[in-house]
DNA sequence: GACTGGCCTGCAGACGTTGA
DNA sequence: TCAACGTCTGCAGGCCAGTC
């Protein structure tokens, strides 16, 4: 790992480097102590800890006014996990906001590739609830998802089909004329939904979409919705989890096929 | 380069809410 | 009750990537 490339000539770290040492012990250590404490590393905690790690290799010698800037902003999983920040937007964000520093481009497909959901979200409240649960599938949020007089999330059609579809009961739920179900944040947080199928072509979850990503303060191409299926033990209805994470990313990701 | 399939965006109509 | 306004829903078509 590369820390600096920038000041070779010294011997002695600089204050960069020495910084950059103790931010990623820090991490190692949280990782330990998660790891410790749940046996299993929370995904978005790690995914979080993933992301600020690489932001600070990547980052090596850069100005501290620009980390200071980073640290300023509210980017990490982390911090979105603890306590949920909506930002107001304006009503048509016609230019996208760039409150934070920018990034090198890339490790956006890093971040996207290398992310591994648990199989069963772990949401507060859920315990003991959560039956059948279909795998999870990640979608990175375009500008129509989070527009609020669209009050829609698409998604994937391929993976709505490999992971959504199997857990239908297909003779009482038809996503052809809605389903309605409850989809509930990582908090526990519950929202109204209803899963549809549009013209047999685009897969949608409406009605409470717009509250879920106001609320979480979601923004096209930063953040990434984690989606579950599953059927509530107590009501054998199906309901939805959504979690989100943000990456340091500007713009879509080049859609992958198949 | 043409074709195909799928995703995303823009927009129009339906629907719901509010106030006079 | 009705008009005005805002929100929601659904579709058409453009765009893009993969395939041949």
């Amino acid at each position: 790992m590369e820390l600096s490339s920038t000041e070779p000539s010294s011997s002695e770290p600089s204050y960069d480097e020495k910084e950059a040492a103790e931010v990623l012990l820090c991490f190692k250590q949280a990782e330990d102590l998660l790891y410790l404490k749940h046996k299993k590393l929370d995904p978005l905690i790690a995914a979080a800890l993933e992301e600020t790690k690489s932001n600070k290799i990547r980052q090596g010698t850069k100005s501290k006014k620009i980390r200071q800037g980073l640290a300023g902003s509210n980017h990490g999983v982390l911090g979105q996990q603890a306590k949920p920040q909506p930002q107001p937007r304006p009503e048509k964000p016609a230019a996208k906001p760039q409150l934070r520093p920018r990034l090198e481009k890339p490790a956006a497909d890093t971040f996207f590739d290398t992310y591994e959901p648990p199989e069963i979200p772990p949401v507060v409240g859920l315990d003991g609830l959560i039956g059948k649960c279909s795998k999870p599938f990640e979608k990175q949020l375009t500008s129509s998802d989070v527009r609020p007089d669209q009050s829609r999330l698409t998604m994937n059609k391929a993976d709505v089909v490999r992971c959504l579809l199997p857990l239908l009961n297909r003779e009482e739920e038809n996503p052809c004329q809605g389903i309605k179900v409850k989809t509930y944040d990582m908090q526990g947080n519950e929202y109204d939904m209803a899963f549809k199928l549009w013209a047999s072509k685009v897969y949608v979850l409406t009605t409470g979409w717009k509250n879920f990503f106001i609320k979480h303060g979601l923004i096209e191409n930063e953040d990434f919705v984690t989606i579950w299926m599953f059927r509530n033990l107590q009501t054998n209805k199906l309901c939805f989890v959504i979690s989100s994470r943000r990456l340091p990313i500007y713009e879509p990701i080049k859609r992958r096929r198949g």
